[in-house]
DNA sequence: TCCGACCTCGCTATTTCTGGGGAGTTAATA
DNA sequence: TATTAACTCCCCAGAAATAGCGAGGTCGGA
């Protein structure tokens, strides 16, 4: 453990961090502080784009995003069902694509070995903060143990700085959607067809079609699947 | 502040606890540590449901619920909207129902300070912890300052525990769909036509068909709305 | 070896959705 | 008071999705 760095000091630098250098350099200190192989920040947003930054070889990103491996990665669909850090033993590995794609991860030299805190925005954005080693298993229980407290707060700094640095996918001021226009999501999101929900709300179905539209626009979406998604995953409405 | 009690402790105190009362006694020291009037946790489920624990006074939880408060509190509408901790005052309180609903909280004893943290799961779930008290601006400044760490975490361990007294909340098991299914569906939840995914994947649009009518099924979905719904909501695909 | 699950393609007909117009009322807010 | 936003209703034509029949190939596990 290196001498005279504590968590707290960390925080505190990077609670002033103004340039991706110097968040980098926050990663880099936290991963000297907790004696970790690799330790990652990581966003996907609503539209399905991505970012992140941390200490994975840039081979392995690079492989990462070229084979859009998040659509198989058990971390991010384990992530995602969850509320609360996971280990990543407790992910489903099993598959054909998955163990290889976890042995590709293996053999770009990520750790087998690893706990992932995921942190959810208010439009359906999605982060994931890692912490990866390789070490037995009884050891990493310890590690996570000692440590979940701090890599929570972690999580939650690096996520408030990502935000700061892409202020675009912050305020996305997704104008929320009319009672009436949400009434209309719902009912659609749980399979209601449009006839069906014009006699629910006790309206005409062009009424009903002026609301679908109307929350389209305001959605941005290209039609109702799409618009009914959104809303989803904005969380403007739940089913 | 109380001798012999630290955050540390009542954490872990929390970490053990498995009764409400536990719970409710938790808050309690946690309030008398804090020094602060009212320390609440509250929950929103996606069905519309909610539940709470904490100190604020019985008439005025029992009014917010009849009059259906949480439709014009700013705290519920702007930590909805919001990353990160907010502090009250950065809330829109314009509007006249707005500063009514002020005015009446004020009247049932809740102070003029607050500091909220929101929460966010897997399927909409929405959880606020809340810290209120009554003091000037400067000092609540510096309290939140001091302490926002602290109250992040025990937001956290609320949240954990809100979840373990209510298992059915915890994400299901559903069938899993198939590669190309899950190609299929999360190309239309990003807005794309059937004629553009199936250019996308480079198939037939009648093959896409079979993908789609497959999820469908494997889904219990009515069309292919429903479908994309429910593979978000069961976090199947991620946008 | 066989079964099941997955991937791929074709046809026709019907139902449903989308996109382009327009118009009037109420309620709240500035 | 004026303006804005939400809610309600109507027509039409073209585009897209659904429903019903099919067929054949590959690959891994029992």
């Amino acid at each position: 453990m290196v001498a005279n760095t504590t968590v707290e000091e960390v925080l505190a630098e990077l609670e002033q961090a103004d340039t991706l250098e110097s968040i980098q350099d926050a990663i880099l200190k936290l991963r000297e502080y907790f004696e970790v192989e690799n330790m990652v920040y990581h966003w996907v947003d609503s539209a399905g784009e991505q970012y992140g930054y941390g200490t994975y070889p840039l081979e392995w990103a690079t492989r990462y995003q070229e084979q859009n491996y998040i659509r198989i990665d058990p971390v991010i669909a384990g992530c995602y069902k969850r509320f609360h850090p996971v280990d990543w033993k407790k992910l489903d590995w099993s598959g054909k694509a998955v163990r290889a794609f976890q042995a590709e991860a293996v053999e770009y030299g990520i750790g087998t070995q690893g706990y992932s805190i995921p942190i959810r925005g208010p439009n359906g954005q999605f982060a994931l903060f890692t912490v990866n080693h390789t070490c037995d298993d009884a050891e990493w229980e310890k590690f996570t143990e000692d440590n979940r407290r701090e890599l929570i707060l972690i999580a939650h700094y690096f996520n408030q700085k990502a935000l700061e640095f892409e202020p675009n996918r912050a305020p996305e001021q997704s104008q929320s959607l009319s009672p009436r226009e949400i009434d209309a999501m719902t009912l659609l999101a749980i399979g209601y067809s449009r006839a069906q929900v014009a006699e629910t709300l006790s309206i005409s179905e062009h009424t009903l079609r002026v609301y679908i539209e109307s929350a389209r626009f305001k959605l941005g979406a290209s039609n109702t699947t799409h618009a009914v998604a959104r809303a989803l995953s904005r969380g403007l409405i739940v089913v």
